[in-house]
RNA sequence: GAGGACGUGGUGGAACUGGUAGACACAUCAGACUUAAAAUCUGAAGACUUCGGUCGUGCGGGUUCGAUUCCCGCCGUCCUCACCA
């Protein structure tokens, strides 16, 4: 039997493909563009099949669109600075840099292997100093406009490896690596000035009609705008006479309730105390030592520390409210300090309880009495003032509004915006990244890098034997003279967050040598990406600083789009069993064998444990090489694998009996072809009627546009077997012109998800061009619709058989028709007809 | 605590806008070919059934001639954010 020779086609296309340009692409306003894109990748070193999916798809959608008519961009590059290089450097004694090509060059040739319609002239690496050295200049314009500054924040230090690290190299309060106890500590670093465009990003989100709506609520969570006011309180009492709290609430309509105020251990005021009290000082050490890991939360107490200051109540003359020091208010949110109303927030009425304070409800329901309350507060916001003097009577919307305005009169309070988003803090104490290219001069202070003197690039010379950042203990890199007055003077040390390369990398994918940043003509054809594709990780991050630095950049003049990303889908991952041996190793699943009897070995025929279904994961062992199954099945069969079966923003699970299967079909695919290539007609040579066989092929063509149009791979992939299912029953009794026309679609139709396959057989079928410049066909629309219809026959809403009647038959007659089966009168039991309801082409429901 | 998603045969899933539930596969079983196996091909199959049918889309209600689809209330699984004032 004839068997497709995958090993010598894909490699003999993917030559084909390169040698013709086949998709390179240039700026041409002439044309319609497209600009698919793949979230792109860290090199971290090899790719398994979990890696592939969202680019396979990406694939398919270039080459649809290609077919489709579309000038379609379609690169690939890598996000290349990060720790992982780092920590190789550590681990190994190599360079991150060296790490780094390599992975590249490895990772790029497996991309390569799998078919992928990449202009790779495009390629890009973020490491790159012709990179970022552009990276360097944004943020030098956004320093100029105002957009970058400089403030204190507090870190994550980790005293062992003295550095900073992530929230999420936190765990359970210790360094991921060194396993020391983290501290906060309060250090100088650079922010952008996200927070600027927090309303625009928030709005923005509503043109995102492409985007999946859970990605969509994340982002407006994230940004967590509310709306509130901001109270001015006079001090009172240990040296604060004269001085103010800002407080913000959203709940200023019940400022009659309140019974205490409350300051973050980091707030001005409590810091000041500190300074002359150790029972404050030691309280707000303890605050900063909790963290901010789920479990400390969980389980901390909340904890007070009552001051000796005193709070004016601003609408009660003469009362005063005691001031706290509490674990819970925080300083990054809001004014870090709060006012407390017990009655109506529970956690405040915990507090009050413990603390012995006042609960005075101030809100009852619109038609019940003023609420005792004890342990549970009343939250309810559809209620009515009570206790509240001029508020009394009022809802509380109406209250918020009266109150703001009395305290605006006043000068004692505003009404406020306040959104969670905060700003972005960009520096990074670690060598693999993008230099931030300014100089600290202790006459002139901070001083930007001269545009010509960019880009600041890393040293190679560094070692990565002691801890710490290379960088700054580089015996000359950091010692410069001052651009601006000569004296002697510092280099920042600290790099860029990655996330700053990832913002902006598909706008250099649009002008990928470009002198500049990006040409403008280039970013004006080409964004915003119409399709782009990667994992739900990225939902809020990533995506968000994208969004922001468009909004960056626009504002300083270097482009003008107002999303990066029209179109996003998320796809799902790529899962597999996992495997255990009795020492609790985990074991690849080459490693282990299922015996006849249904028992799993391992190679040395001890017993193996086999877990749950995971992600795809290195430490787990539970991935399939890439290589491997590109030589044992091909690249086409991989690709088909991982665009069947499950929807692609589902999670897959990679089964061998699943590659099995579509191997299967991939060989039954080519023989079809090559079987009744005998019978075909001439290229070219029309077909004519309305065979069955030509009726499903057009409704195919018909369905697979639409499927691949919405992103829906499976059904489309069920819908060429559906075909070729059909064909392989049928195709012999053809005319020889419709044999022609069912092969040459049907290979058209496979082509985006199995190319070489595709162009493997189109040239059997005697071609001389290449399949991938192709255009999609169109379906005939008089074979997509049939002359008869399958009716279903109800009774009472239940299926009682199926009748063949003539499209759009007259409602009379379908109702004649249905009246006379004798399943119906069966059904019916003597009872009369009540009703009849006819939907054209579809059934007929009698009811009785 | 706040917000969101999902729940269909043994398994992955399909079903347009409320209109024949289970397309297309995987696994299974039976048969053909073979000395045998593999490969390949053909066929069967939601469950129950007294073979007339009955029941079936997590559970309980509702709307409707008709509900996997819409509404209400539960149960379960998963995700995101989380001391957010």
């Amino acid at each position: 039997m004839e068997r497709y020779n995958f090993l010598e086609s894909e490699a003999r296309w993917q030559k084909a493909w390169a040698d013709a340009g086949s998709f390179a692409v240039e700026t041409d306003p002439s044309r319609p563009k497209y600009y698919v894109l793949e979230m792109f990748p860290y090199p971290s070193g090899k790719l398994h099949v979990g890696h592939v999916r969202n680019y396979t798809m990406g694939d398919v959608v270039t080459r649809f669109k290609r077919a489709r008519g579309f000038n379609v961009l379609h690169p690939m590059g890598w996000d290349a600075f990060g720790l992982p290089a780092e920590n190789a450097a550590i681990a190994s004694g190599g360079h991150p840099a060296t790490w780094t090509y390599d992975n590249i060059a490895t990772m790029g040739q497996q991309l390569k292997s799998i078919g992928l319609a990449y202009d790779w002239r495009r390629e890009i690496a973020t490491c790159h100093p012709e990179y970022y050295r552009h990276e360097q200049k944004m943020f030098l314009d956004f320093l100029q406009a105002g957009l970058a500054y400089r403030k204190e924040s507090w870190v994550n230090w980790d005293p062992v490896e003295h550095t900073v690290l992530a929230n999420e190299q936190v765990i359970e309060g210790r360094g991921w690596r060194s396993g020391a106890l983290v501290e906060k500590r309060l250090l100088s670093q650079w922010f952008l000035k996200i927070t600027d465009f927090a309303e625009d990003l928030l709005h923005g989100i509503e043109t995102l009609d492409r985007w999946p709506d859970r990605v969509r609520v994340m982002q407006a969570n994230w940004i967590g705008r509310s709306e509130g006011a901001r109270v001015f309180f006079d001090l009172v009492g240990d040296g604060f006479d004269g001085e103010q709290l800002e407080v913000f609430t959203t709940r200023p309509d019940t400022l009659f309730g309140a019974a205490f105020c409350a300051i973050s251990a980091n707030h001005p005021i409590a810091r000041k105390l500190a300074e002359q009290d150790a029972e404050i000082a030691a309280f707000n050490a303890d605050c900063n030592r909790i963290g901010t890991s789920e479990a400390a939360i969980e389980t901390a107490e909340k904890l007070g520390l009552r001051t000796r200051i005193e709070i004016k109540h601003p609408l009660k003359p003469g009362e005063t409210l005691p001031l706290y020091i509490a674990n819970f208010v925080l300083m990054e949110y809001g004014t870090g300090a709060i006012f407390g109303c017990p009655a109506h927030d529970q956690r405040d009425l915990d507090f009050a309880n413990k603390y012995g304070l006042p609960v005075i409800p101030v809100v009852r329901a619109a038609d019940g009495p003023v609420p005792e309350i004890t342990t549970e507060a009343f939250t309810t916001t559809d209620g009515v003032l009570v206790n509240s003097e001029f508020l009394d009577g009022l809802s509380v919307a109406q209250a918020k509004t009266a109150i703001i305005d009395r305290l605006d009169t006043a000068g004692i309070g505003r009404r406020t915006i306040q959104y969670r988003l905060r700003d972005w803090g960009v520096s990074r104490q670690r060598y693999w990244g993008c230099p931030i290219p300014v100089i600290h001069c202790a006459v002139c202070g901070i001083v930007p890098v001269p545009a010509k003197d960019l880009p600041v690039k890393l040293p190679d010379d560094v070692s990565f034997d002691q801890p710490g950042n290379p960088l700054d203990r580089h015996p000359t890199w950091k010692h410069v003279d001052c651009p601006s007055c000569g004296a002697k003077a510092r280099r920042e040390t600290d790099t860029f967050d990655t996330f700053f390369e990832s913002s902006w990398y598909f706008a250099r994918f649009c002008s990928p040598r470009s002198e500049q940043a990006f040409e403008r003509r280039d970013v004006d054809y080409w964004l915003p990406v119409d399709q782009y594709i990667g994992g739900i990780e990225h939902a809020i991050l990533h995506l968000l600083y994208s969004r922001f630095f468009v909004r960056a950049l626009r504002h300083c003049g270097y482009l003008d789009v107002a999303e990066p990303f029209a179109g996003l889908f998320t796809q799902g991952m790529v899962c597999h069993q996992t495997y255990q041996n009795a020492q609790g190793q985990w074991l690849y699943p080459e490693d282990v064998v299922t015996t006849d009897d249904g028992r799993t070995l391992d190679r040395a025929g001890e017993p193996v444990t086999v877990g749950r279904l995971e992600k795809m994961s290195k430490s787990r062992k539970n991935v399939v090489g890439l290589e491997a199954i590109c030589e044992t099945y091909g690249a086409d069969t991989a690709r088909l694998f991982l665009l069947s079966d499950s929807p692609p923003e589902r999670d897959l699970e990679w089964t061998s009996s699943g590659i099995e299967g579509i191997w299967r079909y991939v060989n039954r695919l080519f023989r079809l072809v090559v079987d009744h290539l005998g019978q075909a007609a001439p290229i070219g040579t029309p077909a004519a009627g309305a065979s069955e066989s030509r009726r499903l092929l057009h409704k195919t063509i018909a369905a697979l546009t639409d499927d691949l149009e919405n992103f829906r791979f499976n059904r489309g992939v069920a819908r060429l077997r559906e075909l070729s299912n059909h064909l392989e029953d049928k195709i012999s009794a053809l005319e020889p012109a419709s044999i022609r026309e069912a092969l040459d679609t049907i290979v058209v139709l496979l082509g985006p998800m199995m190319p070489h396959l595709a162009e493997e057989l189109w040239c059997l079928l005697g071609h001389d061009d290449l399949l991938v410049d192709q255009s999609w066909p169109v379906a005939q629309d008089d074979l997509l619709r049939d002359d008869t219809v399958t009716y279903a026959i109800q009774v009472n809403g239940k299926l009682r058989g199926t009748i063949e009647l003539a499209r759009d038959i007259a409602e009379e007659d379908a109702r004649t028709v249905a009246l006379s089966q004798a399943a119906v009168e069966r059904a019916l039991e003597g009872r009369p007809v009540r009703k009849v309801i006819v939907v054209p082409n579809r059934l007929i429901n009698v009811v009785g």
